[in-house]
DNA sequence: CATTTAATTGAGAATGAGTCTCGATTAAAA
DNA sequence: TTTTAATCGAGACTCATTCTCAATTAAATG
């Protein structure tokens, strides 16, 4: 059921470059955030990582997430609520998020035009871009009819 | 020194037709808000209002704050940090941020094109937009060449 | 204007995500 | 092996934000 993926071996390579080590922990935790798809934050994957009985602790989950947010192995989401989760990029590419204010439903969606124009802004400005935050917030179909209700 | 502007009577109308009441603090709140506009989070909006002698409580400013972003009289912006920082809207239009991830320097910049693409998705998914976040974060010119310092 | 009532307020306690500390442990270089 | 600095874990800590609840007040009604 473990992934064994090209990730991973990129994993290692960034924390060698950096003169860090690589960990049974740091291993675990990237495993975990790999095998699952959803959008989790820092405590589901804590939680995800003692319910299968293995013991990395809370401080070494977010410290391990924020390294892979600096590798660029995972991407981080603002859903509104004051919480980040995290996302793997292993087989899919790029993408940015729609989210439903009422139901919270995730889709994702990605718009070459867009990804065009944030470059041409960067240069415009003589910044050099490095990632970004794109989330539309709106009522998805169904939520749409509850609006009175809310 | 104290503004009045339009946006006071567009709160007033909004509490109205939500059968809240317009309180003192709640002007308070807003009329300072509008009194500056850099990008400040509830806490710094507190202090300032602690400054000038005006007793609202932090909670107080904290409730406001979230009805002005309800009644789009504020936007929230994430600056990576954990921390939302609101912005009015008074004289200006709508705009998205450029921040530099090594200094925080910010540029508001405005893109039809994107707005546009915007719509489009939400639409093709059947979503209503409602609102959006959107932040490149870069490097500025001057910090690129801190790059190897960082 | 006085009365009534539900919304609002403030002070501080509670929450909770995320960070830090520091002694014990361990990766990995030699 | 031995050595050494990086890392780990447990839990204390921080601090932005939310909640609680008794006292206050806006504003509708008589």
């Amino acid at each position: 059921m473990v992934m064994k993926n090209k990730g991973i071996e990129e994993f290692k390579t960034a924390l060698r470059t950096e003169d860090l080590k690589v960990t049974p922990q740091r291993l675990t935790v990237f495993e975990e955030v790999c095998s699952n798809k959803e959008h989790r934050d820092a405590e589901d994957i804590f939680i995800a990582l003692q319910n299968s009985g293995k013991n990395v602790s809370r401080a070494t989950v977010y410290r391990t997430v924020e390294l892979l947010l600096k590798y660029e192995l995972v991407t981080r989401l603002d859903t509104g609520d004051g919480k980040w989760k995290y996302e793997h990029w292993l087989d899919c590419s790029h993408h940015d998020h729609l989210i439903c204010i009422r139901c919270g439903k995730i889709i994702e969606f990605i718009d070459e035009e867009i990804e065009d124009r944030q470059e041409k802004i960067c240069n415009h400005y003589g910044y050099k871009l490095v990632r970004h935050i794109h989330q539309l917030f709106g009522l998805c179909g169904e939520c749409q009819n509850y609006n009175i209700a809310s």
